[in-house]
DNA sequence: TCTGTTAATAAACGCCGTGTTGATTTCTGT
DNA sequence: ACAGAAATCAACACGGCGTTTATTAACAGA
């Protein structure tokens, strides 16, 4: 059964051994999800792969999934912080929008290989719609300074753009990021501002 | 390994006994699924839910996995029927997006408890992936016949427009579908015509 | 540099699901 | 009614799982 872990938020240790082993863990996980699916790795391949006794493994995370949802844990935080300053901060109303996806995007640039894995083809639904629901609060906020209506067929609005706009970036990530994400945070831009009958 | 099938196209049988270990498979499957992820879901244990023998199972599909596939390979078969002949037969242009995303959102309504369970919270990305690209065929046909215009931004707007339509469908799915599917056609084909800006 | 603490290792354990087999029984279409 | 095929039952080796114990190695702090 999962054992007790020290409560999924705080992991940091003084411990030189543990941060590494939990590195290594993460670094193998992902290269080998990008050969196969996550429900074919198993924690004695794993471990094979980081030359670490299997008994260490269960030290530290209870299965496989655990330890990827802790790897999306830390993503989800490093995106949430990113935005956060833009999402709070905004003043100016208007000139959030740009800056706010930039950031994400650029962030989401330097984490691609793990963010390819976890977002698209063998990627986790579960995460995909957490990233989203940060993305279609930010939609949300963005809005309210506008317009104070709510709803829920506004609802269904704020999600069909933060579902848009997760669209956009998988599309992207699956294609090795053609374009600076600069170029990417742009185009949404234009696309929430003008709506997407202007660029047609 | 997998064993080897016919060819996972063909499935019909004239022996009522396969059709109905097929059929029972699916309906425990798809109720099992309800309450757990399919990854949890053990060969053995639908089994004893069907009440069928192991061996018997293993006569149909190589694992869990095979048999989820061709239960998403039926409903994505339904789907792309029902909306082919609004696809390709459309000579009124303008007049196609409504029916059918109408006839789509109606489909997708009658096998909402395999939909909810394939594209929701602990979907296959595979999958969703899989429908989005059909949708987004569907919205390239459609702004094609007003502007024939390619390129590599504007698949990134099909790609925003098809992930908006899913992701609005998830959402409604995972409501429980509190409005009827024309309601959210209609609502679709409007923010397709007139973009989100109108509607905020 | 020493010391108490703790992570990592190695080896072994029972458990359970897997995928396959062969012999037997039951059902099916024609 | 009959031949063929599907479903059943029992058994098999295999391998990953999750845990335990004793032991070794690395660590932080003084």
């Amino acid at each position: 059964m999962g054992r007790v872990k020290e409560g999924q938020s705080v992991e940091q240790t003084d411990d030189r051994r543990v941060r590494k082993t939990r590195r290594l863990l993460r670094e193998q996980l992902a290269r080998l999800m990008e050969h196969k699916s996550v429900r074919e790795i198993t924690v004695t391949e794993l471990c094979r792969a980081c030359d670490i006794n299997r008994g260490t493994f269960y030290r530290h995370y209870a299965d496989v999934y655990d330890l990827l949802h802790s790897v999306e844990e830390e993503i989800r935080r490093g995106f949430q912080q990113v935005m956060d300053p833009v999402f709070s901060g905004g003043k100016l109303g208007e000139q959030v929008i740009g800056p706010g996806l930039q950031a994400a995007f650029c962030y989401l640039a330097e984490n691609a290989d793990m963010c390819r894995v976890l977002l698209c083809r063998g990627g986790d639904m579960e995460f995909v719609q957490q990233v989203e629901n940060l993305m279609r609060e930010f939609v949300r906020e963005q809005y309210r300074k506008v317009n104070r209506r709510e709803g829920e067929m506004y609802d269904y609005i704020f999600t069909y753009i933060a579902a848009g706009c997760i669209g956009v970036l998988r599309q992207w990530l699956e294609q090795d990021m053609p374009q600076p994400p600069q170029q990417i945070a742009a185009l949404l831009e234009q696309i929430m501002r003008e709506g997407v009958l202007a660029l047609l």
